[in-house]
DNA sequence: CATGTTTCCTGACAGC
DNA sequence: TGCTGTCAGGAAACAT
């Protein structure tokens, strides 16, 4: 499932190998769920643009064109939801099932969106101003804080007056954006805290350890190519390889790695939660 | 406003 | 073998 390191490991991907290329045409599937704005806008809206950028705010995939001064500028924005996948392939590749989205480029190579489960949504922004940071997208959720950029100060701030369990504030995108459930966990235990927990009753101290655990186990993840769990695989196809070194993500009745006691889980904010009893407090 | 719950989807898997 | 039921979860929509 694809959280911040995975989708900044496909739009990394992405850019590398389209970036400079032109829209030539584009194809949309049938099913409304993926579609935030309307095919038929999307496709006049972004035939013949030039692709300047390929990039990741919070969850979303940004793609930024070349500035044409007979349109209006726009970007084109990618979440892949849960089994969402975006994939540069040559042509004549077959069309895989769940395929929703295709954009034809000019070099004859095709830039591809398939989603089984259809959570993941595409959507075409307006933007007045070229913005670098903000997605404002209608529809689309504002992107919280980054939390590679975010300060300790900061992220004190973020948590201390929320009266709701850690984990679920973790998982809230309009405080911080793109961590999700793998993240949350595999963060909490790091920082030797359990995910029930008040946010509002954690010390200074713990919010800081917590903010230096959220962004080593983000950055340690970008570095393996994100975790493969279900289907997650990068622009190339490529799986990642944070998953071998999850500690508590799924690992239910196994061995905590550093102390021995099984590893337990509940269900908060409706997500299956996994924490060491022992080193978690 | 803040927080909790339900809903959308299909593939994988367990159990019979 | 093939069916049925359950589970996975990001985030919008709805309820409290």
């Amino acid at each position: 499932m694809p959280e911040l390191p995975e989708v900044e490991t496909v739009a990394n991907g992405v850019n590398a190998r389209i970036a400079g290329d032109r829209i030539e045409d584009l194809w949309f599937s049938s099913k409304p769920e993926p579609m935030k704005t309307p095919p038929a806008a999307m496709a006049k809206a972004l035939t013949g643009r030039s692709i300047e950028r390929v990039r990741r705010v919070g969850k979303h995939i940004v793609f930024d064109f070349a500035p044409d001064p007979k349109r209006e500028p726009v970007q084109w924005i990618v979440h892949l939801g849960m089994t969402g996948r975006l994939v540069v392939v040559d042509p004549g590749v077959p069309r895989p099932p769940h395929t929703h989205g295709v954009l034809v480029l000019h070099s004859g190579r095709e830039l591809r969106f398939v989603d089984a489960r259809r959570f993941g949504r595409m959507g075409l922004h307006l933007i007045e101003k070229a913005k670098d940071e903000a997605v404002e997208l209608p529809g689309f959720r504002g992107p919280g804080t980054e939390p590679l950029r975010i300060s300790k100060v900061d992220f004190r701030s973020l948590f201390h007056k929320r009266r709701t369990s850690i984990k679920a504030a973790l998982l809230n995108q309009s405080l911080l954006h793109g961590v999700g459930n793998i993240y949350a966990d595999e963060a909490l235990f790091r920082a030797g805290i359990r995910p029930r927990r008040m946010a509002a009753r954690l010390s200074t101290r713990e919010l800081d350890r917590l903010h230096g655990a959220v962004q080593k186990v983000l950055r340690e993840a970008i570095r393996l190519g994100g975790s493969s769990v279900s289907d997650y695989v990068d622009a190339a196809g490529e799986r990642g390889f944070f998953q071998l070194r999850h500690f508590v993500y799924m690992r239910t009745g196994q061995a905590c790695l550093v102390c021995g006691t099984p590893i337990r889980r509940l269900v908060i904010a409706g997500r299956g939660t996994h924490y060491c009893p022992i080193c978690q407090h």
